[in-house]
DNA sequence: ATATAGTTTGACAGTAACTGCCAAAAATAC
DNA sequence: GTATTTTTGGCAGTTACTGTCAAACTATAT
């Protein structure tokens, strides 16, 4: 049974990380990388095609792990109350705390590997869409509306400041955080950028949209794929 | 008397994104758009450390149109009524029409060039610093409070995805907008995604700021800089 | 105008990042 | 098992990028 394609592409984002915090981002070379991924330098840049960009996988599962949990938020409920179910940290995977701690730490040098800023953002950014289409779907609207598409980079934005706030206070000043904080801080921010009420309990409604705030030309425009 | 260093960085950036829009940015090398901007090639890598980031003057510039402005707004006016007086065309530089719309094509191509989106949502980033230090100022708070950290990441949030739409719908459907129209639509856009009330006219008042919502020192830690 | 100091640039050589190509290996289907 | 497709490594070649140094340019002083 072969690895799946995404799991060899994390082993090499671990692999990366690790050295681009030990040693830097400059004074790490690809075949650094590959060899300590246990892999050729020529596959490393099959599934990269930077350096830099060798760490997104684990940047990208930094979100992807809201995004799991968002979609399988029930209507019913509100936001505070699915984060505080779905945010229990001995449910995790045991893997998930290395990775979480790699993740953080990479986020802690941001500062001093300017480099390395963009592909966070951009990972981040990629979730713009599965995030439009999660709240789109809570208020039976569509993703592709101009609202639900600024609510989405707004919250995604809200989430990501979060993250860096946590992670650099964490790493820098050595400040812990319990997880009911975490998560009441999380929900509260969202809320305070959210101008859509879907972090509050909503009755299953067919989809149906409200109408566009630009033409619905522009709304197709918007879409990034 | 010397061109600025910005000056000569943004001729570099001109020349770099006419050939990306053209050519692509794959089949544009770094010996191309040196030639293009008629200086060596050595100083464009001392510009620039790649290839894409070299059209990040001009993305910068399209944010700094913004803060330029805003850092003008004076106490007892609206964003309303603020925008409508300066986003007049017809009071911008010449220049800035043509840097203007090499702007927006860059912008429509983004989906296509994938590796520019990375500087792209960078250069915007850079303007979370400045634009939490205007709020601040309006509010009397410290621009390192996260309130005023997060209102800045989601209103810079909200400029980007207008950005993008009206980009988009310019260039890939052929719309047109009024002047009225994008002020309306970016002052609305702001005030969704503001839980601050710095939209509306405050008293001038002396530095003090609200009570931190996470500790000082993860206060401290968010700073990026 | 000339000297001096500081900054910016180009030339060129060198290294590291990255791609194209093809054959070996591995996974998958039958 | 064989056939087919997908993934990988090896290696050669190109392009991106850096280090170094001398020439050119700016600025200020006299």
């Amino acid at each position: 049974m072969a690895r799946s394609i995404e799991t060899s592409q994390l082993t090499v984002a671990r692999a990366a990380a690790a050295l681009f915090l030990q040693r830097g981002l400059a004074a790490t070379s690809g075949a650094d990388i590959a060899e300590a991924a246990g892999i050729s330098e020529r596959t490393v840049w099959r599934y990269f095609h930077n350096k830099e960009s060798c760490v997104a996988p684990l940047f990208a599962k930094s979100w992807k792990y809201y995004a799991e949990e968002l979609r399988r938020w029930p209507h019913f409920q509100s936001i505070e109350a699915h984060l505080a179910e779905c945010f229990d940290l001995a449910k995790q995977p045991p893997e998930w705390i290395a990775d979480g701690l790699l993740i953080v730490r990479l986020i802690a040098t941001l500062p001093d590997e300017p480099d390395l800023r963009p592909v966070w953002l951009a990972s981040y950014h990629r979730g713009e869409d599965e995030l439009a289409a999660i709240i789109g779907d809570r208020l039976g609207r569509s993703h592709g509306d101009f609202d639900v598409r600024l609510c989405a980079a707004a919250v995604l934005a809200a989430i990501r400041v979060i993250d860096e706030t946590i992670s650099i206070a964490a790493i820098r000043y050595a400040q812990e955080f319990t997880t009911a904080e975490v998560v009441a801080q999380t929900a509260k921010s969202i809320r305070a950028v959210s101008h859509l009420p879907f972090c509050d309990p909503v009755e299953p409604r067919p989809f149906g949209g409200s109408g566009p705030m630009l033409s619905p030309d522009a709304e197709r425009a918007g879409r990034t794929e």
